[in-house]
DNA sequence: TATGAATGAGAATTCATTCAT
DNA sequence: AATGAATGAATTCTCATTCAT
């Protein structure tokens, strides 16, 4: 890599909907005043969006704190005055985006469904949420490199996979209680797999295209995907007759 | 991270075998020669295997070339003066990387075996593939990160690949001739889900470990692991009675 | 002090006699060929002796490396090839500083003499070499700022100093045997009333000279004082009739 | 110095050192008034009783405003406020520390005491006060180190000295006139020789201890060292027979 | 072919100080 | 009188790379 190529890579970007960076000076309405100077809550979001986006496209080591810095409202000072230092941040930026998903995890009530469309919405909301949070995955890919150093002092990493687990289990339980799945499935083995064919076309896309001239971002191998492994993994979960 | 931590992460050393870094010299005695002093090839070997580990460890921004240099039989001069730069080093470590698979692959004649048991075959070198090789693993994450920058100027890359593909493209094709096979399926897609299963699992299984308190890579899981996957492949392509 | 204001006090460079920084090229006489561009004895010996007067006159934390780089021969980096860090750079002069009484010390061949003048030029030795070398008083007050956190590292520290004291108890001793001393006295309690009064006058002569409008380096005082010093032990010690 | 640098009042009084920094506020009871919400003298003491630890175990690069703050009952912002700068606090501190001595000095009656008792007296006393104040002995090395250039500007700090002089002038004096002393002894350096014993031990104690495994703190040698100085000065003073 | 010394351009971090409320 | 947020200018340290031998 030459001196100076800060620029962020192009797909980077990804779908960031929640934070938008630039245009929060116009919801800055409480207490009904205008625009404050000075609003601590509204800086540190600033920083962390456009930390973790600097992350998610360089890595740990990759990444630049002056490039950061450079995008954001403030300046790198406030950075260091905020999360102490780039590692802090880079764990900040973990904290968040984990804290992300939980959100969205909440609103499937998954354990209202039958067992075969309980599994379905499973895998397509794993799906859809990899499908669209690259930063996410970009995060997580870079974490293993580290060796997950970092995200094991996130406290809310543990927490949120064992629900996960915990809603698989329960539909499993359903599933053969109803006799409608086997027995012999071990549920965080089953999240593996399903996480690994959601996250992996994403991580790995690039070398993917590579390899084989075939973008798995686009919409049309994106459905066919997604149709993919609802149907493996449905497959595998139902008992043979 | 404090000042000076340079060390490899403990886990990197993983699963090397092939490749004996250090008592090179004593191997000195192909080709009928006595040990000679200068081994420009035992050098570039050396320069290269260190450089494995070190990028597969590191990522290429965390890579330090000094450290290279450091475990090396010879002085970072010498890394300059065969591979150019750091970036060269890197990319010559994924052309080696990439072409250590091919000979493996060419020991499976799959197409001598009949359909189920040539899909059985090729998911179970595909798993122990990426079991065995960390390091491979490792770097074309990196090398996701980085966007596939630098493997795409590596020749063999696309030829394996390729490969690979025919492999299960011939597979499918016998197994819908013999009335085995479901005639649906896209063999990019397939290979997609079967790298998917087979890399996630080692790529993340530092996260995963963080996660669920279990390490991926123990021997009981890995047998499982194993088994599930082709148990879940071969469902998928079978044809429903 | 303002931002910028790095010149060193123009009292600290005081005399260095033993150590000429800038004309050490004309002493490259080894091997007889002429001035060479490498020499990493000459470059650390440059650093180090810049470091010493940068350090002595500003402190630990006072020193700037940037300073202390400009006045070298070579650059900054050099100075961290080196020597590691501030803090290691530091610890070398330390080291450096201690190591050079050392070899003066071995020289006055004390214990061949009178267990009088012996003492007599015991205190004359310490008067002279405190007098001489501020750049020593300095940075052992400096130490002492830093609670001596760093001379604990240093190896040749302790040894020296018990040197001192079992010259001491020699003389004692003698002096008792033959009559002249009184035989009531710790050899280090001794030690450290010598060296206070040597040391004192030196390290602090600012405020010394500040309250009393006097300068204790003053050639006049210089003599009446090193006089003194003598007189007030050698009362000390002599048995009373 | 910089703009804006406010004088410290002169009445910073009393001989507080140790004074309880932090539940000031309930103590707050002082000209019959209830407990007030903002103190400007209390804020004042507790920053500089503060600063004062600061400096005097950091030096005057050493010390960190931001680190006095944090222990202060108040905000970096007042610090600023009441002392202007840095070295405005600074130098309060040192004009502080000058002041507090003062108040002792006076309770002595020197003059009323015989001359060898007097001066026994006077060690006696310059010895405690080293032994107890390491603060002030802390910060006089310091300003040495910074070549006096702060205390000079302190009011108080040469007639302080000035009262010692006279004070030994006055024991001289009467010791010659009633022929218990010596005529050729300077006050000035008698009582630099006074304060060297004194301020030694105390200030070089981290070296001392370092080099000679001893901590001249201990009360027993503290006890022998008080005794050995008296002895030391009073063999020095006295007329031989 | 091989090597230890040297380097300039960054990169992370810290510090005293000021602003807006 | 008091405060939390903000800042620019240093300051220490690192990194890939090249030079002289």
């Amino acid at each position: 890599m030459k001196k100076g190529s800060k620029a962020t890579e192009p797909d980077s970007n990804g779908i960031v909907q929640e934070t938008p960076t630039n245009d929060v000076r116009r919801s800055d309405v409480r207490r009904g005043d205008a625009r404050r100077k000075y609003d601590p809550e509204q800086t540190k979001r600033n920083i962390l969006d456009v930390a973790t986006q600097e992350f998610s496209a360089m890595g740990l080591t990759g990444a630049r704190v002056d490039a950061i810095a450079e995008r954001t409202n403030t300046t790198k000072r406030m950075l260091y005055y905020y999360f102490g230092s780039k590692e802090g941040l880079y764990q900040a930026v973990l904290e968040k985006v984990y804290g992300d998903i939980r959100a969205l995890e909440q609103d499937l009530h998954i354990s209202e469904l039958d067992p075969v469309e309980g599994m379905r919405a499973l895998v397509e909301f794993t799906f859809d949420y990899h499908d669209r949070q690259r930063d996410f995955v970009r995060l997580v890919t870079i974490e293993n490199i580290n060796g997950a150093k970092y995200v094991e002092q996130v406290k809310t990493f543990k927490g949120r996979n064992v629900t996960v687990i915990h809603t698989i289990e329960d539909l499993l339980a359903r599933g053969i209680a109803s006799g409608q799945f086997r027995s012999d499935i071990d549920p965080i083995d089953l999240h593996l797999m399903i996480s690994s064919m959601c996250f992996h076309r994403v991580g790995n896309r690039h070398t993917f295209g590579t390899a084989f001239g075939r973008d798995p971002s686009h919409p049309r191998l994106r459905a066919r995907h997604r149709a993919m492994i609802v149907d493996m993994i449905l497959r595998y979960v139902k008992k043979e007759d």
